[in-house]
DNA sequence: TTCTTATATTAGAATCATTCTAATTAGAGT
DNA sequence: ACTCTAATTAGAATGATTCTAATATAAGAA
């Protein structure tokens, strides 16, 4: 539930995060932009700035609600799939494509240097 | 030899491109923004507008001289290694680790979807 | 060499996504 | 209800990159 979410996440409970929320969790997976959100949320006549988009969907990711991927100079991304999976990034449509974990994994994990410890991974594979 | 290298490309050999080309390729592989390409040459008392340097990066890209990564959001990052290889990411210090592909190759190379090729793929690991 | 033409360079303006500012509003615990 | 901290907001600011349009130059042709 998504209250429930937010507050395990050590959010506030406000009105622009439950309909951002709303909008991100209801459905399948999604692969978005905060423009995106914006647009939705202009169709919907509901009225969220635009600097409130962007820090929620800022916040939502430290608190690991959505995932952010960077595969584009510019333009943050984000992925409401938190599990470990990767992308097909077609540089033309700028669409990504889920790609199953199953499919792809490495080989082995390389040790990083020391002092340091692995916070993710992300495989990116342009096509086009 | 690097006029050899921009006639191949397809580049006309001019003085500006010449002295970029100096100094990406010569020492050891590097990563690097235009910006940092930008300091060296005003360090080296040279006038290239930072205009031509982005141009020339772009380019040098596009021919693949060059290797552009995306790591970082709002800003582009250009690799002199050609090779296959990956990159730790530290967030903290801003700066990429080459890792070899020996180290880390995948298990296998998922089909790309109907109609599309696959360009080239990038494993960046994010570590702190 | 000189001519020609397409291409490259440039300064500065423009763009675009994102973040910042500082004033206002609103959760949520007391 | 009261208080206090955190969230929202409009609009300005930022910062990397690209664009514009005027000028210069490489390089093949004559």
């Amino acid at each position: 539930m998504i209250k429930q979410k937010l507050n395990h996440a050590g959010l506030r409970l406000t009105s622009q995060r439950l309909r951002i929320a709303e909008i991100l969790f209801s459905g399948p997976p999604k692969h978005f932009t905060a423009e995106h959100v914006y647009e939705i949320i202009q169709k919907q006549n509901l009225n969220i700035s635009l600097a409130t988009i962007y820090n929620t969907l800022r916040d939502f990711s430290k608190k690991r609600l959505i995932n952010e991927i960077i595969f584009e100079p510019g333009r943050n991304w984000y992925d409401t799939r938190l599990d470990d999976h990767h992308h097909f990034y077609n540089k033309k449509t700028q669409k990504l494509i889920d790609i199953k974990k199953s499919e792809i994994s490495l080989k082995e994990m390389p040790n990083p240097p020391k002092g340091c410890k692995i916070n993710k991974y992300d495989v990116i594979i342009e096509i086009e």
